[in-house]
DNA sequence: ATAGCTTCCGTACTGTAGTACGGAGTCAAG
DNA sequence: CTTGACTCCGTACTACAGTACGGAAGCTAT
């Protein structure tokens, strides 16, 4: 069961043997015990639970987590604190929303920007100025 | 009409006077001359095209262009490539719209959470397990 | 049993976007 | 005509999220 190689982890997590040591380091990941035979134990192994743990961490990075937040969301998964857990998620979903309308102003402005652009070929289109109002972050 | 100081530029344009200069030495704001009476020339001054240009770059930063980026857009501006203009605008509204659907999703999967967070208050709440299913980057 | 990938680990470097520091010069008000 | 805030500029530092390097040790296939 627990037979990954660290190598093979990281291909399964989508990302590379340096990212895995590096959530290691920054407590996002548990470092396994080494198991072998060798002088100094040999090499660590891995199973699905850390693979399912860097999925998790992939997506909640596309949502918007730091590794920080990450790292308390994990903690969190461990002791039973439901309500702080809410209270991570809302402020996430607000800021998401914030986000969201964030982009789709800037998806609007791009498209009349373009539009702009498209209307003749000659001359200058002022992008400067067809490409604003877009809320400030 | 050219009387703002660099304080008061940065004032205007809601950035740091450090970040002006920044931006000055990436290329993407221009250092106006000095003209003064000191033994170097005295201040620079700055006018509203400078504010403009800092209220666009910070509107394309918030449509995820980077400063690389943006430079070149400005540069475009300058010359009249309305062509290239557009393949820009179009590859980033592409790239707009795959990452608000990816934060929609994301949303979507921190609504669950909180919601299976929410239901009864005791016991552990499987964030891992509950948070997923996010396109991945 | 040895060649040749991997792993292990510490340390160092990268890119992006600023932010801070410090000394010399400039300017407006008192 | 000095004081105090602001400007100028180079250099250095910060945060974030990796990415790379290098030597010793481990593992596997021939």
């Amino acid at each position: 069961m627990n037979d990954m190689t660290i190598g093979r982890l990281a291909q399964a997590g989508g990302v590379g043997v340096e990212t895995v040591r590096f959530y290691q380091r920054r407590g996002l990941l548990a470092v396994p015990p080494r198991n072998g035979s060798g002088i100094n134990g040999g090499i660590r192994r891995y199973g699905p639970d850390e693979t399912q743990r860097l999925r998790f961490i992939k997506a909640a990075q596309s949502a918007g987590f730091s590794l920080e937040e990450i790292k308390r969301l994990l903690d969190l998964d461990a002791s039973a604190d439901r309500a702080q857990v809410r209270v991570l998620a809302r402020e996430r979903i607000s800021a998401l929303d914030k986000r969201i309308a964030e982009l789709q102003g800037a998806r609007k402005a791009l498209s009349r920007l373009a539009d702009a652009c498209s209307a003749g070929d000659e001359g200058p289109c002022p992008i400067i100025a067809s490409f604003e109002a877009v809320a400030a972050r």
